[in-house]
RNA sequence: GGGCGAUUAGCUCAGUUGGUAGAGCACUUGCUCGACAAGCAAGGGGUCACUGGUUCAAGUCCAGUAUCGCCCACCA
């Protein structure tokens, strides 16, 4: 046992002087490294907990939303440290492909340069030179949030090892027939110059318009109307498509239209995909510029004609309008339609565009060759084990959204015209195609130029991090993990394809469970986001705050919801974090210096109150704990702070000074004062002790701070054992009767203040009741006493009623203020009233009740019982009240 | 066009099996009584969005409406 150290609460609470020592306390401690405690591996309690973070992008900095999901996962697996599990947290980095690259390439830009002038080789060299200057920046800002991953064990996605995992698995799934190259039409992002997959694309409702446009038919002067919302594109088609149950159009399919401007003659077809209620019932087809005229025109063997290039320009296809951005052209285009007279009319019309998610350009769909993955038959696993429950989602609803996902599942475009990622394994000589990790052998191999998408990698997580495809012990161990805690925003970017391949990499699910934290929004409910400028600055509110202020108002949103982020919350972690700093202050000063740790409960002296307090802690640790384990943050976090401040602080140690003051007798005390005040001082540390535990997952450092302070057993609190509720401990008995002593307490404060007397003058107080009200607070009078100011209190069985006093009922027992002279008796006979009208509603009410047949015969029992209770209770008071009020009448006259 | 979520005190949010509405902040009043003014004590404040249904009983279950928000969808 470690003696208290008094010297260390001499001071206010002041979170930054003391958070950043204790980081480096606990890495001293060795605290974030796994120990291992138990079986190898399973779901046993006594298993290893393993979470692996969401790999933030290495170009990131810290975040709300990071602040948020880092303080969850570090509450569960502090939470499973003390509770004596085997703990690893995996800490690591995304190479973020786009992002990153976008990021180096605007810094050669500020420099004049670009990546091209650079070559791949030198620009990769920036780009990593880059990295490990700046990279990495989050975790530097992390531990001031205090977190706890395992730092030796961080990985990043282009490590060596992980980059072997990721080609590796592009290998293995084209041997498998899973990963094939095609040319189709993709999403791209014309400013990033690269293709997207459907995920990385953001539709935003747009205001535009449908054209309507006039294609002459040929050798006629008729002519046919489409309606388009892609002007530019008309340059493009090679096509018009009708319904074929379409009656007014039947007679020209087959014949020719002449596509206005450049003269072209494009056959006229009919294709079921053309609804005849939208527009003409006429559609422009454009195969090379749009997914749906794509299939249209490989049904119906149109060419594919590509009018612009990578970067969105119109190309040579594009005549008179070559050069032109595809925006440019879509006015000059409109411009010459209109005054050659082929425009008939424009409509206003909303339609959803879709915008590169990272640099919000508007998308166009590309013709090109790109790599895809199949994935239906990697999704039939996933789908299965959802279904079945090998894989929970928390809350449950994302289940759903999860499934639709998978059963409309579209094959995933994986290349990208990037240089930043993993490069493609694959080499071309002439005809041939090679999938290999190494260069193949002999002269004049070209290895494909694209990258793969970063989430490529990222869905092996969970598995590459711990050495997959090797053999590693790590893996053997911490693999699957126990619970993946992330935001619903990536639900399908990550952990739906987390779980696709953790069943076909490893064979099963790579976590059981899946907790779903809130998306961060501003106060007004607009995301957080850099433009704006609407993000606070999670170490400027770890500043001001302290980091478990923050951790402490995070980890309690909604579990539904977004969370709208109120800097008022974090008030409510520093001013508890700051109560129980002076609580623990304050216990310390009284403990003495003998060693507590070695008493025996059976030679303690408890009373009422510390059977009380022992009881509701047994209460709140379980209250604590079974929330933790349903991911109910907020309702586990909210049992701790009201057990901590509104029954330990408000009540317990006030209950307690009494029998501390006896220390003040010194060598006069007698033997059983001795073991009054012993069991007093036992029964606060005690309680004291299981706060600072049940608190440290959400507040580690100033958990550890005060726990260090009050005596203890071992180094750490971090590895200290988690308070398992004592079934010896619960006492309905001492709980009710302490509830007594509340209401008693309450009604004369109450009386006190109503009746306008000075806080510190003390009153006399008389009280009838039953004998076992008065034993009861014959027992507690030394506690009665200091809390409610009593100066003498006369507890009578059939005494008379002072003449003249201020008073009140609880649970039949009547309280009087005897204070003649001092009680205003008009006011005090209107507040009798204002009472007695309240009970006789709430009378009424039961009284309804239980006139109601239907109640009386229908209802539980045990509700018709309590109703019942209730009724004679409200009738006892209400007829002492009137009591009451008819002594101050006579009493008057 | 589908799906999901939200709507409870002035603000941010709890409310687990239906059984007398809660917290923090804000507000009112009073407190330098040796832990704590980042505090203590006592208070005020809600027709639980609306309508209907189930039930002895609905914030809680069901249906619909409204408003807000999110997600999905090949809406020329």
């Amino acid at each position: 046992m470690r003696p208290g150290n008094p010297e260390a609460l001499a001071v206010p609470y002041d979170p930054g002087r003391i958070e950043a020592a204790r980081y480096l306390f606990w890495e001293q401690h060795g605290v974030f490294s796994p120990k291992a405690t138990g079986p190898e591996k399973g779901t046993g309690s006594k298993a290893p907990f393993v979470i692996a973070i969401p790999p933030p992008n290495v170009t990131g900095s810290l975040t709300m939303g990071h602040v948020l999901g880092e303080s969850v996962r570090d509450l569960i697996i502090r939470w499973a440290r003390m509770e004596g599990r085997e703990t690893l947290y995996i800490p690591g980095m995304d190479h973020a492909g786009i992002a990153t690259q976008n990021m180096v390439e605007k810094k050669l830009r500020a420099e004049g340069r670009t990546r091209q002038d650079l070559g791949r080789e030198a620009f990769l060299k920036e780009v990593w030179d880059w990295k490990e200057q700046y990279g990495g920046l989050i975790f530097k800002q992390e531990r001031r949030l205090g977190t706890t991953p395992d730092w030796s064990r961080e990985r990043f996605t282009l490590d060596e090892g992980y980059s072997h995992a990721v080609l590796h698995v592009f290998k293995k799934l084209f041997d498998e027939g899973l990963i094939y190259r095609g040319r189709y039409i993709v999403n791209w992002c014309p400013r990033c110059m690269t293709a997207l997959s459907d995920e990385e694309v953001d539709h935003q409702e747009s205001q535009g318009s449908l054209w309507y446009i006039r294609y002459p038919l040929k050798d006629s002067d008729k002519h046919i109307v489409v309606a388009t919302t892609r002007p530019e594109t008309m340059l493009g088609d090679t096509g018009v498509a009708v319904s074929p149950h379409d009656t007014r159009y039947a007679k020209l399919v087959g014949k020719f239209a002449v596509l206005p401007l450049v003269r072209r003659e494009i056959p006229i077809v009919s294709d079921d995909m053309v609804d005849p209620k939208f527009g003409t019932g006429a559609v422009k087809i454009t195969p090379a510029h749009d997914p749906n005229d794509f299939e249209t025109g490989k049904r119906q063997n149109l060419p594919e004609l590509i009018v612009m290039d990578e970067a969105g320009v119109m190309n040579d296809n594009a005549g008179d309008f070559r050069g032109l951005d595809r925006f440019e052209a879509r006015k000059r285009i409109v411009a010459a339609l209109q005054d050659a007279g082929y425009l008939e009319k424009v409509e206003p019309h909303t339609n959803s565009v879709g915008h590169c998610s990272r640099c919000d350009t508007i998308i166009e769909p590309y013709l090109s060759w790109q790599w895809f993955v199949r994935m239906a038959p990697l999704a039939a696993p996933a789908i299965e084990a959802a279904r079945k429950g090998k894989v929970k989602f928390f809350p449950s609803r994302w289940k759903k959204v999860y499934l639709h996902w998978l059963e409309n599942i579209r094959d995933w475009c994986i290349s990208r015209q990037l240089w930043w990622g993993h490069r493609i394994p694959v080499w071309y000589r002439g005809d041939e195609m090679v999938v290999s990790l190494e260069s193949p052998e002999g002269e004049g191999w070209r290895q494909d130029e694209d990258v793969l998408d970063t989430w490529f990698s990222s869905w092996l997580w969970p598995f590459a991090t711990l050495g997959w495809p090797e053999a590693t012990p790590d893996l053997a161990r911490f693999y699957p993990n126990t619970l993946m805690v992330t935001g619903s925003d990536i639900i399908f970017f990550w952990v739906a394809r987390m779980i696709m391949a953790g069943y076909h990499f490893t064979g099963e699910s790579p976590f059981p469970h899946v907790y779903f934290t809130s998306i961060v929004r501003d106060a007004q409910g607009r995301k957080m986001s850099k433009s704006l400028g609407n993000s606070p600055d999670p170490l400027a509110m770890m500043e001001k705050y302290g980091a478990d202020a923050v951790r402490f108002a995070m980890v309690q949103t909604p579990t539904g919801a977004d969370l709208l982020f109120d800097e008022k919350r974090l008030e409510m972690g520093k001013f508890f974090a700051n109560k129980m700093w002076n609580a623990s202050k304050l216990v310390l000063m009284r403990l003495g210096d003998e060693d507590l740790t070695t008493v025996k409960e059976s030679q303690l002296r408890l009373t009422l109150a510390d059977r009380w307090i022992l009881s509701r802690f047994a209460n709140a640790s379980k209250d604590v704990t079974r929330n933790l384990k349903t991911y109910r943050f907020a309702e586990s976090a909210q049992a701790l702070y009201s057990f901590a401040w509104n029954e330990y602080c408000d009540w317990y140690l006030e209950m307690a000074k009494p029998r501390w003051a006896l220390a003040d007798l010194g060598d006069a005390m007698t033997a059983e004062q001795r073991g009054d005040l012993r069991t007093a001082r036992w029964v606060a540390w005690k309680v004291l002790d299981g706060i600072l535990r049940l608190m440290h997952p959400f507040m580690p450092h100033v958990s550890e701070e005060l726990w260090q302070a009050i005596p203890h057993d071992g180094d750490t609190l971090a590895t200290a054992a988690w308070p398992k509720a004592k079934k010896s401990w619960l006492d309905v008995q001492s709980e009710r009767e302490v509830e007594f002593l509340q209401s008693v307490v309450n009604a004369i404060r109450n009386l006190r203040v109503e009746s306008k007397i000075a806080p510190g003058r003390a009153v006399p107080v008389v009280v009838r009741g039953t004998d076992a009200q008065l034993d009861l607070l014959e027992r507690l009078r030394s506690q009665l006493q200091p809390l409610a100011r009593i100066e003498t209190l006369t507890l009578s069985r059939d005494g008379q009623r002072p003449p003249v006093a201020a008073s009140a009922v609880v649970e039949g027992a009547e309280i009087f203020l005897p204070l003649d002279g001092l009680i205003d008796l008009d006011e005090e006979r209107a507040r009798l009233s204002r009472e007695a009208e309240k009970l006789l509603n709430d009378l009424e009410g039961v009284k309804k009740k239980l006139r109601n047949q239907d109640f009386l015969g229908k209802a539980k029992p045990e509700v018709v019982e309590k109703e019942k209770a209730r009724l004679s209770q409200l009738e006892e008071t209400l007829e002492k009240l009137k009591r009451a009020q008819e002594s101050l009448s006579v009493s008057r006259d």
